[in-house]
Order: C-alpha cells, then structure tokens, then sequence
DNA sequence: TTGACGCCCATAAAATCCCATGATACTCCA
DNA sequence: TGGAGTATCATGGGATTTTATGGGCGTCAA
C-alpha cells in the first residue's frame, strides 16, 4: 500500500485530536509529522508526509525565484502551511487556521487523493462529493455521445455496459 | 482464466462479510485487496485487484493534472472509492458507503465484466439485465433490418443462448 | 500558575483470523 | 457406470487483534 485511497469521517475530541485512518498511517510509514497546506481554491486542507512536501517544493524550485508567480506560490505552499505532529496514537492537532478555513468542528473527512490526503469537514466533503460525480457523469456522456471508443474502456458507470445507451433510468 | 466472467449471487452474514466467488478469486491471484468504485451512472460498484486500480490510474495520468476534469476524476477514482480487505477465507466486508450506493442488503450478485466486476443489489442486477438484453435485441432488428450481413456476424444468439445467458434460475 | 501539549493507559466497537459444517462438484475404481 | 470417497466452496461463529476515542498526568513555557 502506498498510496492514499478512500474516505473515512472521524470525530475530534474535546482536546481538539483526530485520529489518522489507520490506512494513511500505513502510508506515511513511521513519520512523525504532516505536511498541510490550505487549499487556495476549496475549503480544504491538502496534507501528507515528506513525499508530499517534497513535491512542492520540487515544483516551486522549477519557477524564477525573483517572479511574483513564485512569491506568491511560495508563500501558499511554505509560509502558509502547517506542520502538524502525530501523537503516539497517530493522531493529530488541528490548528486553529485550519479549523477556520475549512469550517471543520467535531468530525473530519479523510479523503486519500493519491500522494496526498484532503480534510474536509464532512457537509462540504458530501456537497463536492455529489458535484463530483455530477461533473465526471456529464463528461462521460458528452464523450460517449460522439465517440463510445474512448469511455468503453472506463469502467465506472460503463457506458459500455449497457449497449442501448438508453438504458439509464436507474432508479 | 484471467477475466472475470459470469455471475453469482451469495450471501452476506450477519457480520457483514460476503464471499468472493471462487472463480473470481482464482482471477485475482494472491492479492489481499480489492480496489472498489462507485459507478457514477448507476447502483452498482465496480471492483477489480491491482490491474483494475492501476487501469484507472493509467486513465488519469493522460490527463491535465492541474485541470478541472482531472480533479473530478481523481477524486471520483481515487477518493471516493474503497480499499476492501479479503480475509483468509476469500470474504469481503462491504462499507456503508457501498450498502448506500447500491441497495444490497443480505444478497449480492457478482457480475464478471472481464478485467474487472461489479457488484449489484440482486434485483436490481435482474432488472438491469433484462433492460440490458431488450436494448441489444432491438439494436440487432434495427440493424437487420437494412443490413443483414453485419449482423450475421454476431453469436448473438444471446436470445436462445440459455446456456448462460438466460441463467435464470440462478441456482 | 495556568494552559497547551506530549505520553501513557483504558475500553468498546470493528476488523481479522481460525476452525467447523453442510452442500456440491469431482474423481476414481470396482 | 453407479456410487462411495474426496476436494472445493460458501457460510457460520468464537476467539483475538486493531482501531478509534476518551481521559489522566506530568512537563515546559508564558
């Protein structure tokens, strides 16, 4: 396992600690910190380990440092992050920027993004959810509409798997 | 045998859990876990091992990764699916997540679909199934009707074809 | 001295393992 | 070729281990 994948909502305690899925721990193998940065577009935070960091600043370091592109970019990724310490029970502190940020009170959404992971506080995490899925079924059909090659090989939601086309009306 | 093919329907216990069919097992090799998506078109999941998961992933990586699509995508494949765990005796434990998506309560029909396979709540599997078959059968007449050629091609037999596909009765 | 934070222990619920059983499908031999 | 013996499989259930979560303490710093 070496990736994060899938969702998981798990509540804050009166300290304010959240516990990391166990999945994610395993991901992040024996480190003791996060990365989090607050997402620039969504009430989210972005968050990982040293994998994560790296491939930020791996991107920064490929931009002029004298640029306003860079400054700015920069200072989202580095000066407007936190570092987060995981506890002897792999669980975490939010700060106050996040909580604010992101509106999250007594329950978090983990959500596994591949290199990284999300916190969203739950209602919005179901709101984008659904926008989601809303925005990948139309660019599916819009595909499937003139060209029923390239969406046959996706499996989710198959266009594929019912060969009328009509056979919608899922209930 | 590399692909999953047919279908079945078993039970869940009362610990939730569900046994894999042993054909689709001997198609997934050693693995320990199952990569599983919601479909965004219909109350279906669709699941597959590694090959499945890295298809998808494989999908992604030709997409733009700063753009809007992508993110959809990803959070939709990557996100907003499950990691199922197969115990020792080749059982799955389905998620709430899954149970909402679908419908399935204490039955599950496991639809092979070749490099991967869906789960379905058994009724709707069935309705699904003769939506599917009325849709191809008026497909072949249309086709016939202009052009019977092409259409000779095809096994499609698929109306008399009981031997499998009609199988009712499912045992 | 008062918090905030790190560490440790406690615990209920959930996940996982291990062994048992009934039912089938399958094999092999008389 | 009939049928008993055998392997495979889906399913159950008890025992164990993980997890998430709660709370108590001591420490270090304003």
């Amino acid at each position: 396992m070496d990736r994060f994948v899938s969702n998981t909502i798990n509540r804050v305690d009166k300290k304010g600690r959240v516990s990391i899925p166990a999945s994610f721990r395993a991901v992040l193998g024996d480190q003791s910190k996060l990365h989090a940065i607050l997402s620039v577009e969504r009430p989210v935070i972005e968050a990982g380990g040293a994998e994560f960091l790296e491939s930020n600043l791996q991107r920064l370091s490929q931009m002029d440092p004298l640029s306003e592109e860079y400054e700015m970019w920069s200072f989202c990724l580095v000066g407007d992050a936190d570092e987060l310490k995981i506890d002897t029970e792999g669980r975490i502190i939010l700060s106050d920027q996040i909580r604010e940020h992101t509106g999250i009170t007594d329950q978090v959404a983990f959500v596994g993004r591949g290199h990284f992971f999300q916190l969203w506080e739950p209602a919005e995490f179901q709101a984008y959810r659904e926008r989601a899925r809303d925005a990948v079924r139309k660019m599916r059909r819009s595909l499937g509409a003139g060209n029923t090659q390239k969406v046959s090989d996706f499996p989710t939601g198959s266009a594929r798997s019912d060969p009328s086309g009509s056979g919608e009306g899922q209930s």
